[in-house]
DNA sequence: ATTTCATTGTGTACAAAAAACACAAAGATT
DNA sequence: AATCTTTGTGTTTTTTGTACACAATGAAAT
């Protein structure tokens, strides 16, 4: 096994480890970032390990820099992952024999492999910033829409379900888009936004005539030309507000 | 140290433990359970560790049956606290040779106490039927009142305020009460239940409005003699309407 | 037995918020 | 110049939430 992944694997914690759920937005989809284990056909959320003297929370910050290159990034921890037979239901047999031979007959080492607690973090991306990079033992990084995910590794399935939950719910009392949108948008984009969150459609009036009560967009003079039709007007965020009601945790009813 | 300690640490995970904040509901006040290190006047959660085969829900439910006999009792985790310095800012000095010599040299042995991570449950508990026992290392087991926590070791301050918010955030999407009352209650007892929750007065008529309005209430031919005034209506939850409420995430907007 | 008193039971009127809804204007394309 | 899809905007209706007052109960005190 490379002794560079063996050094990590010394310096890190051996029972807690972190996946994270990336969250990204275009063409009025959303997506989330998955790896492709080298040489097979596997997908996984990317993830982790944290350093002895690290905490979770910086663990996660750079876990998501390697991935997608962003330090601005929200972040929020959803769920901890404690079953016991985490590995046991994967979706594809010889998973442990593909990877000894893919990483050495060590690869799964009891010194380093232990029963395994993950912590589930989720992030909202910007999707046009972001430069998606495989890790270690991956050779692919690519944003999946959210409705097109595959059969994933582990139990990666329902950690992005449970993601989705979280974000949804999020939605409910705390503002969406500054991560997950370029800096200006239209009106109509964020609203394609909340609509693909919460999967049902909801009307253009009432979206608009809520998010401006919320008083943390500011229209821009300028418009969006180049769409076919009539062109909208930019919106960006008030970082201030925004961060407000964040914190405050207004009632988002949409 | 105590041989039944050290073969406890060596079939548990040493990287993760985990913490409850049971909470319980007496005499209009919310209570927390407490536990006190023996010979110290040092409080904290009670709380332990995950054996090697077990799911972490399925300690935590062990952890609770320890230590107030119950079986049924509603548990969520809420957070998972992966800081790197939870241990650093303890309220009381000289914790670990206090520790040493109630229990031995030992009992920092590196093999067992390592750098952890530890995952908050939170519990709520019919008061009235939980039985109350202390663990291997304290000698006292309370039940105190929420605004009259004291210092606690570790970071167990954060954990119960974390859980409380929780907690109110649950009320704002499930039903509560079904493990934190007896049986039968009366509405002005559920009232006070969510006001102390809360920590905010409600309307006496609407409340029971809104209450009914979610229809997972059984109103009782009974009345609550004995009080000193006019008795109340006694009422049950409809067990099989408020787990679907529960499941379904009704918006409970109180 | 009567009075007292804190508490409970109940309904209506008003205010605020959410939902439903339609037409005119922009601007690229033909 | 006409077409066509999308955007911008305001009013009405319905639903939900909030405020509020008086009569009745039943133990305790007299």
């Amino acid at each position: 096994m490379d002794p560079r992944f063996i050094t990590y694997l010394e310096k890190t914690l051996k029972e807690v480890s972190i996946d994270c759920v990336i969250f990204g937005f275009h063409e009025g989809e959303l997506k989330v970032l998955l790896l492709k284990w080298k040489g097979t056909e596997w997908w996984s959320l990317p993830g982790g390990r944290i350093y002895l003297e690290e905490s979770a929370d910086d663990a996660v910050v750079r876990i998501l820099q390697e991935r997608t290159g962003l330090k601005e990034i929200f972040l929020q921890q959803f769920y901890t992952f404690g079953g016991n037979d985490r590995y046991k239901n994967t979706p594809s047999q010889g998973l442990r024999e593909k990877l000894e031979q893919l990483f050495g007959d060590d690869f799964y080492d009891e010194k380093y492999m232990k029963r395994n607690v993950s912590m589930g973090y989720m992030a909202l991306a910007d999707f046009e910033q972001a430069v998606t990079t495989p890790d270690w033992y991956t050779d692919e990084c690519k944003w999946w829409e959210i409705s097109a995910i595959p059969e994933l590794l582990f139990d990666h399935n329902e950690m992005i379900e449970r993601a989705l939950k979280a974000l949804r719910r999020q939605l409910s009392y705390q503002p969406i888009g500054y991560n997950l949108l370029p800096e200006k948008f239209t009106m109509p984009e964020l609203q394609r936004l909340y609509e693909t969150i919460l999967g049902k459609q909801l009307d253009r009036r009432n979206f608009q005539k809520l998010m401006l009560s919320y008083d943390i967009l500011e229209k821009l003079p300028e418009k969006r030309t180049g769409g076919a039709f009539k062109s909208p007007f930019l919106y960006r965020f008030d970082k201030e507000k925004y961060d407000k009601a964040m914190q405050d945790e207004i009632l988002f009813s949409v």
